[in-house]
DNA sequence: GCCGTTTTCGGCCCGACTGTTTTCAGTCG
């Protein structure tokens, strides 16, 4: 059992309990328990019962669920709680503006177990008629079914952060003198957004009146003199926070988050005496204010160093911070070369002496042509034949650039059975081999993971291109057992991906961290298909910090040369 | 249900906005 699917089961035992009115710690207890399972790089199904035990959050009662999950594919309590209510109603939970007092009344009162039910129980007034419930939250309702059916609720970051530009430039525009930042799981670098969250200080109150008439607004969601939402055109929730300046720091750590982060923190401060919110970090006994102008000043405060945000998802951050083990983050400034991208030989937009020049502007030294093999006929895939005439033509090009270096490589086909699609003698006479899987991707987990194993015994293969192949709200990852990857990869001096498409961001950070403590280098790659394509270095730089990976983990922060002996091909066999 | 540099019992983060209320509960982030 993947922990996704453990994490599922955990969420979901929270989510029903706090329909019962069950105890709401209890709740959080288990909800919680889901995030670390998620959040987890190993398979918890593979952790023996002592290293379950261990996760923080995981206690006595949730490590034999846990147990009972693996071990039959189930939950007896899970089962017993999802029998008290209608499966539907949790959809009715997830609603906005629907918690679990109000699911709860509904489903007692007029028995509504669904959506379906809700909608009908809204054209007949029944929802009127129960006491609680008026004209308003009625109209409500209606809306968040509509919402529901519209939007599935989650945005990849690089649309939110196209949104999120358009927004700043129009409240840049309307108030000059005051500042906006980008908070939330955005400038934490996250793969999807639910929402965004932008904060503002020295900024007047008609602010909020510029928010809401933003061009892209759909509908106003609140309205207040310091918090405002809207929704979006496409659906996107938007927050606007007003601060006081002097708050920024504070309001910046506060709505940065995550929560799980800032509950930790808030907790830390009560243990010290302080008491943590958006305004300030102040003394519990007499209100004094201690700190809250920087973010610096607050984790000063709390004894801690400030913490990048892509580090503040509660993964270790405190305990590695305590012990003066925290990393230095690799910087998109430190990445050197590209080893993946596709010219117009195959599916790329532009032509090899035109992504060169662009990786160049883009700060690099290095790059690495690497279009599709045979396999991949749709995008005009290269047989050997070709293949080595478009190494010749790529390593001619180096004679005419300055300031860049091309290698001359290939993105491989790993065929269903796990040969390699092309012959060992055309990959040996290429600088660098990234081997990928893309068809195919419905095989068996078995069968996936011995597939890409044996790909591995290539002793041509450099790089594991996009390992899991998932599409971020498109298309799950395949059922390829990632642990065994690293482990062969860690063995055989193969280097593992970050693609930064953003649709991709494969490894995930929790893998690409695992990987990483088990030896593994990993590349960061643009993956690009035309010119405007290096830009994806940014979001698998955003991976890679996720992961807490620092530059001496990433070859493509090697200079050239050095790369080129790190390469899989010219390491001595071990 | 979890957890402990003050704790193995008694805590568990904090504030804004909405709707239906005459002082607050529910929801959200």
């Amino acid at each position: 059992m993947e922990n996704v699917a453990i994490a599922r089961v955990l969420a979901e035992i929270g989510d029903l309990l706090e329909i019962r009115g069950d105890n709401p710690f209890k709740v959080r207890a288990y909800r919680n328990a889901a995030q670390v399972v998620r959040d987890a790089g190993e398979r918890v199904a593979a952790l023996s019962p002592a290293d379950v035990r261990a996760l923080p959050g995981i206690g006595k009662d949730i490590a034999a669920r846990i147990a009972e999950l693996v071990d039959t594919g189930g939950s007896t309590f899970h089962r017993e709680l999802a029998a008290e209510f209608p499966a539907g109603l949790l959809d009715v939970l997830r609603l906005q503006g629907v918690g679990p007092k109000t699911a709860a009344l509904l489903y007692k009162t007029l028995g509504i177990g669904s959506i379906e039910d809700l909608t009908k129980a809204l054209d007949s007034g029944a929802v009127r008629s129960v006491k609680g419930m008026g004209p308003g939250k009625e109209a409500s309702l209606r809306k968040a079914i509509e919402d529901h059916q519209v939007f599935a609720g989650r945005y990849l970051a690089s649309e939110v952060w196209q949104q999120a530009h358009a927004l700043l430039s129009h409240l840049r525009a309307a108030c000059p003198e005051a500042t906006f930042d980008l908070v939330g799981s955005l400038r934490r670098g996250a793969e999807t957004c639910g929402d965004l969250d932008v904060l503002a200080t020295n900024a007047p109150p008609a602010v909020m009146d510029h928010f809401v008439s933003f061009g892209r607004v759909e509908r106003v969601l609140g309205q207040g003199p310091t918090k405002s939402s809207v929704r979006l055109t496409k659906g996107l929730q938007a927050d606007l926070r007003l601060v006081p300046a002097e708050s920024r720091g504070a309001a910046l750590q506060y709505f940065t988050g995550s929560k799980a982060h800032n509950i930790e923190l808030r907790d830390r401060a009560v243990r010290l005496g302080l008491k943590l919110n958006e305004y300030g970090l102040y003394r519990l006994d007499d209100d004094t204010r201690v700190a809250g102008d920087t973010e610096a000043s607050i984790y000063e405060a709390l004894g801690l160093p400030w913490l990048a945000p892509e580090l503040r998802e509660h993964r270790g951050e405190f305990d590695a911070a305590r012990e003066g083990r925290l990393p230095t983050l690799v910087e998109r400034s430190d990445l050197r070369g590209d080893l993946h991208c596709h010219t117009t030989a195959t599916d790329g937009k532009d032509t090899i002496r035109a992504m060169a020049l662009a990786a160049r502007d883009a700060g690099l030294a290095y790059l690495a042509i690497t279009d599709h093999s045979q396999a991949l006929a749709m995008a005009n895939g290269l047989d050997e034949h070709r293949a080595l005439a478009h190494a010749a033509a790529v390593r001619a090009m180096n004679d005419e650039l300055e300031g860049i270096t091309l290698l001359a490589g290939i993105e491989c086909d790993i065929r269903p059975d796990g040969r390699m699609d092309l012959a060992d003698d055309c990959l040996a006479q290429l600088d660098l081999v990234v081997a990928s899987v893309h068809s195919a991707l419905t095989q068996e987990p078995e069968r996936m993971t011995e597939r890409v194993l044996r790909a591995l015994e290539c002793p041509y293969v450099d790089v594991l291109g996009h390992p899991t192949a998932r599409m971020l709200l498109r298309r799950e990852a395949t059922g390829l057992d990632v642990e065994a990857v690293i482990a062969s990869a860690a063995r055989l001096g193969v280097a593992l991906e970050i693609n930064g498409q953003p649709h991709r961001r494969d490894l995930t950070d929790a893998q690409a961290r695992l990987a990483r403590d088990r030896g593994v280098k990993i590349v960061l790659s643009s993956d690009a298909h035309g010119v405007g394509g290096f830009e994806h270095l940014h979001w698998a730089t955003f991976t890679a910090r996720r992961a807490w990976l620092s530059p001496a983990d990433i070859l493509t922060c090697l200079p050239l040369a050095a790369l080129r002996a790190a390469l899989r091909r010219h390491r001595s066999p071990s």
